[in-house]
DNA sequence: TGGTGTGAACAACTTCACAGCG
DNA sequence: CGCTGTGAAGTTGTTCACACCA
């Protein structure tokens, strides 16, 4: 199962499966079955063994997969075992949240630049001590700092200009919380959070259901 | 094609397509393609047929599906015309945030409720005038203030149970942005809104990709 | 003629069931 | 003996190709 492609799917249960494995770690747990796993993560046990296959033997036979070991694979796997730079686009309500935000600080992800168009607030540091550059900036900025990934948070009219400058700036990822579909060539990956999206969907089992 | 069973990912689509129609409308674009709304939602033109399809017959052959018809249609499936009420729980940065984010006035949601635990913050106004009360209250505030769906930004540790008090509450749906996998009984529709998620997807493909 | 609506082919992902091994 | 690893079966979702109709 070594040289197969892998389905994006299994890319975002190893996220999960990583949360769970650290927590698992803190309360001092050794060795775990998939079935007990999968119980916490929501899903099927065999589905947590194929995903797992498709890049390695991880698990003991008769026993189960040892905690400390496997989050080590899955985190090597997924690329959390070197430092991500990161850009917040757009310091708005939502921008300046997600910078303090502790979620981020994990994992090695770290913020190492801000930008903004607003006058007023281009020139000031945030809370954390980091300068907000003009949006202008981006393309010095973002290779000056070794920017990995870029975090859009703007207004859904200046995502995709936003997008583009950031690409020409040799970004090669970009998660985008504007709500818009943004263009990009194949050498950039976008992840999309869109939480109105979401909502509609709420909306749509509320309405169905009763 | 009336009384199939309707892929999750049709509803997420829906959603797409009514944004993209939005603009359409403001642009006075009357009447559009499926393929010409494929290429700026960016999917494929029988997907958007097929889509519709579960729904009814909305377009006009040889011509392609008018605007506003279509967009009044979409609103109708997803349950977008009426008022939707939302309560906030956790009003950290990301909570505060998203409550003064104006998506979500548009489309008839609306903040009657918020929550939180701390004492500085409860009994003290958001900007728009809504009162912070305190989780405890929440059976009793919700069903007074008809609350239809709950959103959760505590952290992670506060997020099941404070799930189990919306439910309590007669709540049939939730959107989770812990970054935790929450618990509750059929009748009550979860979304998660994970984007430490969708970062570690992120970073795995800049890893494997250079 | 041109674009929708849709059955049929196809592709992707998930679950089952059990062989294989510690 | 018990749990992993995995081929095969099953399920779900997507794309094709063309009949059908304004």
């Amino acid at each position: 199962m070594k040289f197969a492609k892998i389905p994006m799917a299994t890319i975002t249960r190893l996220s999960v499966y990583m949360r769970t494995l650290q927590d698992l770690l803190e309360d001092d747990v050794d060795v775990i079955s998939s079935e007990r796993l999968a119980r916490l993560c929501g899903v099927n046990p065999a589905q947590i063994r194929k995903d797992l296959a498709y890049f390695g033997e991880f698990g003991v036979r008769g026993v189960g997969y040892r905690v400390g070991d496997l989050l080590g694979q899955i985190k090597d796997i997924l690329g959390l075992t070197r430092r991500w730079n990161l850009a917040m686009v757009g310091l708005g309500n939502l921008g300046s949240a997600l910078v303090r935000h502790a979620n981020f600080l994990k994992h090695g992800y770290t913020f190492t630049a801000a930008f903004d168009v607003d006058p007023q607030k281009v020139g000031k540091r945030l809370p954390n001590g980091l300068l907000i550059n003009h949006v202008n900036e981006i393309e010095e900025v973002v290779k000056d700092r070794d920017v990995n990934v870029g975090i859009i948070t703007t207004p859904a009219s200046a995502a995709q200009s936003v997008a583009n400058q950031l690409v020409l700036a040799g970004i090669n990822g970009i998660l985008n919380f504007a709500p818009v579909q943004i263009q990009v060539p194949d050498c950039c990956h976008v992840e999309n959070v869109d939480f109105t999206i979401s909502l509609d969907t709420i909306a749509y089992h509320l309405s169905v259901s009763g």
